[in-house]
DNA sequence: ACCGACATTGCAACCGCTTGCAAAGGGGCT
DNA sequence: AGCCCCTTTGCAAGCGGTTGCAATGTCGGT
């Protein structure tokens, strides 16, 4: 079928072994040897096969991606960014969609059976133990919009939480809002925890503080927990717990025939790509996507060198993005 | 490291080719044999390594997934079901994000080099040639939102773009617009010249017709070219390439003073899910991503079994998705 | 001319699993 | 009892590369 390195060993008239260290860099040959190994190698369209070099030296330059994001729109930057990186690095994601289960043993099985060098796991909802499971598998692991757990088993890179309730708490009372509420993701996560501590202990200035929590990280999930709001007992403005969540209030808002940000206030998280577009045009808090992920693969490949370096935490900082929810 | 067969096989004292044909359905093993091989691989953690068996076997079960369009909220649908469905049936996607390099030589080579038994081609707007270059590697291949060129040299899964662009037409004149107007995605894509094809075809009751291109399948892209027909000359409806393109357009007619669909209306093509969010509430024509997806899992899995299969041309049928953008 | 150090190359075992082939075992039948 | 056939199992040779070790060649120095 397609070329292998006997082959190309034959027409150089070398060993096999040559023709695999000419392929290696830093391995003892010399340049005529390597000259005429790839000459050969070129004449008969070879390619080493990444699989049989996977098998002899334990490294395939897989990197598994675990999401169960796979609806929101922020993923669309995640992936993206995740799998352009990965590629420059000469890595290749191997996809996991958690869509319908969140047991971390299949992940773990059919990952560890492609001999995958390490994993990502991105996800905000996913709890800590998730994360662990790979490194328990002795695979190295990075937890991407992770939180920090009493325990740090594994790395984690992600925004500091607390610091976003906090600021988005602050933004809300310095803008006038006087009656404050967080509508939040799903309630088990840590993040949408985190958030709340934050959001209440920075939200002092204000004359009454509430909260909620939509069922999922979704347009229909947000629609729906802010019709509850307005059928039980409207707060001035909204902290949602993301971009699209966000979204979702904002048309039950507009559906109940009152006004954003005139009437009701909203804030998101995220500043997802469409947030800027002008139809939606939503002031929300900024999660730094990109360094983040950068940030994670880098942490990743740092593990691949040494993968007994301790594990650590790496937050970035989110800033105010100021757009048409929110009045001056 | 991890568990091999050999150790499985030492524990039960067999040899290890029974123990291998234990993890194989329909291998020749008896019950009693398959027991006690499992007993002691599940004492042990046993898990077979998928690299060396796809370089015996030759298969790898890995599927190539090649996309463009990372930006676009359509592919969270198609790369939540691509993933899924290959999951389901056993197969795992390697990525491959084509954003920044539409020459098919790197990507062949890649995906050579992991030994993938075959790869589907998610893309509107890459030219037949590229999904051609795979074939021409002896790797199976599926092109999926592809279309149909001259000679068909691979398998592609998608819709009727001429059918489609006669759909838009015929609402519109229906709808009585007179004045109609297709605001196309790229020029050079092929869907894009059938589409306008169809459009000018199905036109013929509309007192004008006009056709202009965007740069790209974006936001951005959308509102630009909306914002030059409004300078240049206005329709009073317009087909867009695609939902996002249509979205740019409505927000440039909006900044513009102007009401949709009151003073003009706009038709968009996808329905990708959040075409259905109340804020947005584009009327477009579906294209059912679903089924179309489903069919490229199937096909590919039949040219695995049967590389050598004629390939084939199988359209989607698509329909209106009626919502607030056009008038009654 | 001789010796040792160093750079190159080839040999061959091995990575973990599959599979054709032959040997062994177990019936059923005459 | 003897024979044939079918099922089950083990042997061993790969799949395509990598790499420790030994062999060879080269070169400088004395």
């Amino acid at each position: 079928m397609s070329v292998t390195l006997k082959e190309v060993a034959e027409l150089a008239g070398v060993s096999t072994a040559s023709v695999s260290r000419a392929f290696t860099d830093g391995a003892s040959v010399s340049a005529s040897m390597r000259a005429r190994v790839r000459a050969a190698a070129k004449e008969l369209g070879y390619l080493p096969n990444a699989l049989a070099s996977g098998l002899t030296t334990g490294r395939t330059k897989l990197i598994g991606l675990v999401a169960d994001n796979f609806h929101n729109p922020i993923f669309l930057e995640v992936f993206d960014r995740f799998t352009r990186g990965l590629q420059g690095r000469g890595l290749r994601p191997l996809i996991v969609n958690l869509t319908d289960e969140t047991d971390p043993a299949t992940s773990v099985t059919l990952l560890r059976q492609y001999s995958v060098d390490g994993v990502i796991v991105a996800s905000s909802t996913l709890p800590p133990t998730f994360a662990r499971a790979f490194r328990d598998a002795g695979l190295p692991v990075v937890h991407t919009f992770g939180r920090r757990s009493a325990d740090t088993a594994v790395d984690i890179i992600g925004i500091d939480n607390i610091a976003c309730g906090a600021l988005a708490a602050e933004t809300l009372v310095h803008r006038g809002y006087r009656r404050i509420a967080f509508l939040g993701g799903p309630e088990r996560a840590t993040s949408t925890q985190d958030r709340l501590t934050g959001f209440l202990r920075a939200s002092k200035g204000a004359a009454a503080v509430s909260h909620s929590f939509a069922r999922a990280y979704s347009f229909e999930a947000g629609h729906e927990e802010m019709a509850r709001c307005l059928a039980t007992g409207l707060a001035e403005a909204y902290f949602c717990g993301d971009d699209v969540l966000s979204i979702g209030a904002i048309a039950a808002v507009r559906q109940a025939g009152l006004q954003v940000p005139e009437d009701v206030g909203v804030i998101g998280l995220n500043d997802m790509e469409m947030a800027g577009w002008s139809t939606i045009d939503l002031t929300t808090i900024r999660q730094p996507v990109g360094p983040i992920i950068d940030a994670s693969i880098a942490r990743i490949i740092a593990l691949l060198q040494d993968p007994s370096a301790r594990p650590e935490v790496l937050t970035l900082p989110c800033h105010l993005v100021e757009r048409g929810t929110l009045r001056r």
